[in-house]
DNA sequence: TTGAAAGCGCTACCAA
DNA sequence: TTGGTAGCGCTTTCAA
């Protein structure tokens, strides 16, 4: 940069990075500041790691949906607990890639560490990574991945909560449904089988029902609900719940009484229903603990990975069920 | 890389980017690949772009509040657009550096491009930018930022079309709900100032109500609802308006007799209620558009800035009002 | 206290 | 058709 502000460009290095081990006059100091300011300098941060063999940023694939309301707080949360570390958090948007190709083209930033969210990524995936310099890789989903830590979410502990309650309740006929929007199988696949799973060797039974989330896809489930026989039904979430249960209250179908409705995600805005909706409350892990994980993760390559169940799922019975 | 395959780094380049100015024979090729997924071989995109002396990165901040439904499913549609014409999309966690030093940080990874949602950003930062080497900055706030390519998302027309509308329903002393959460000042001031230019020179008023996202604010907003003497109320968005139009009906408070109730974002949510909510439909520009300007932007950065009005808003009326 | 120079991984030019 | 090599901006070691 400015060594036409009369030094070398190590006493720059020196002086901006606030070099220790040299000890730089004050004069000198000053007019390197000062000239930084004027041309407007900042340090190119790729010829810095590339130099430095390292880099601090910790990459997040960004979700290939909108993210909900809860995985943007946690994504929120998370980010701004790995900014306190001193990490620069980079969500990168992959298009389409199948995961292990994806990883290649995360590998070419040389991040120091790699969330990875869902499946996807496979055992080849994280030894791209590694290989490429990737102190931690952590997965956030239902299974843990050859060399990577793991943060397990098995959704199906939610749907497994959601059909003991209803079977608890003297349900036994119980529908669930499977959005029909794409990307979003990542979770209604593992809360389907949740429920098929507590109610197996029971004599309830699972149905599953497509649904889109528009209000004429619900008119027409509500309008041959009759005809299916079904007493209580597991809606994905809150908000199918909301509105598949108003499509069943508007056509004339009682809550809870002839049929029990229970969502997912513990919206504030299911309170409002009437009848309340009940639910089942998902807690995530706090950004804090995860950015403390990846942290150690980073600082100690060596240790043994670490694989935590990280979603707690409990039902908050109100008045739909 | 596998130089220890046989041949010299420059063929590797050439082979791996399939550089046309310069014919590799096949036999090499083929070692080259073969080497090069033996040993998991990734290039270094830093090295490559400081090489090459520019990028394809696209950097966006993420927001300092947990994005919204609408602005989530913005974002996600832009960066699938961006990922078509071959740009990297990379989500820049800034914690709380103020807008021009933000800058600085985002300057260090040398985007081609940088999209700004809010204010915040001075044409100091643009400044900072451009002379870092971006070629577009595209700010996406209430007003345009000098040297930078605009999008005009005033906000305060979300207010003004729904104070006009409630004027026009015979409404003459208006509330609006400004949400107690910060990080949504944002747009909530702009909406509250709408509201009061809709009504400025009439014989209506309006009346600023802070409001927390729980049922316990709700509640006890709706407790004095009667002292406050209004006649109707904008309630920032669709979620703030659910939630205090259910609190003002268990208060006895009859909508829209009453008291009306208007939202924002049209959520399909706000349809399941009884009555209907009305609300104001925002239009954002598609994600293919704004993508497509950027790319125009990063192909002519001489080319005069653009400036786009890009917020369309405009009531849905229902059964609330 | 400061400067010269090497080298991080890559690509493009020139020579073989 | 291939290889040698300079140089992108930075930090760090070594010398002055």
């Amino acid at each position: 940069m400015a060594r036409l502000a009369g030094v070398s460009r190590a006493t720059v290095s020196y002086v901006l990075n606030n070099t220790r081990a040299v000890r730089i006059s004050e004069p000198t100091r000053r007019r390197v500041h000062e000239a930084a300011r004027e041309l407007g300098y900042v340090p190119h941060a790729a010829a810095r790691s590339l130099r430095a063999g390292h880099s601090r940023m910790v990459l997040i694939p960004a979700p290939s949906v909108p993210a909900g309301r809860l995985y943007g707080r946690f994504l929120h949360e998370l980010q701004w607990a790995l900014g306190r570390l001193d990490y620069t958090v980079v969500q990168h948007g992959t298009i389409g890639l199948p995961g292990d190709e994806a990883a290649r083209a995360w590998a070419e930033l040389r991040p120091v560490a790699v969330l990875v969210p869902g499946t996807g990524l496979g055992p080849q995936g994280v030894a791209v990574l590694k290989r490429s310099g990737a102190r931690a890789v952590v997965t956030v989903g239902p299974e843990a991945v050859e060399g990577a830590h793991a943060l397990l979410m098995d959704h199906a502990s939610v749907g497994h909560q959601a059909g003991a309650h209803l079977y608890e309740r003297g349900r036994r006929r119980i529908g669930v449904v499977v959005p029909e929007e794409s990307g979003l199988d990542m979770f209604s696949r593992p809360r389907l089988e949740g429920v098929r799973r507590a109610l197996d060797g029971t004599d309830g039974s699972v149905t599953e029902l497509p649904l889109g989330y528009d209000e004429d896809s619900a008119a027409r489930l509500a309008a041959r609900w009759r005809g299916l026989g079904l007493d209580a039904v597991f809606a994905y979430n809150d908000e199918y719940a909301m509105l598949l249960m108003r499509a069943l209250q508007d056509a004339g179908i009682s809550i809870p009484e002839e049929t029990a409705v229970i969502g997912a995600d513990d919206l504030m805005l299911g309170r409002l229903l009437r009848p309340r909706l009940s639910t089942v409350h998902i807690d995530l892990p706090s950004g804090r603990d995860l950015a403390e994980l990846v942290d150690r993760a980073v600082r100690d390559p060596g240790a043994p990975l670490e694989r935590h169940p990280a979603l707690g799922a409990r039902v908050v019975h109100r008045e739909s069920t």
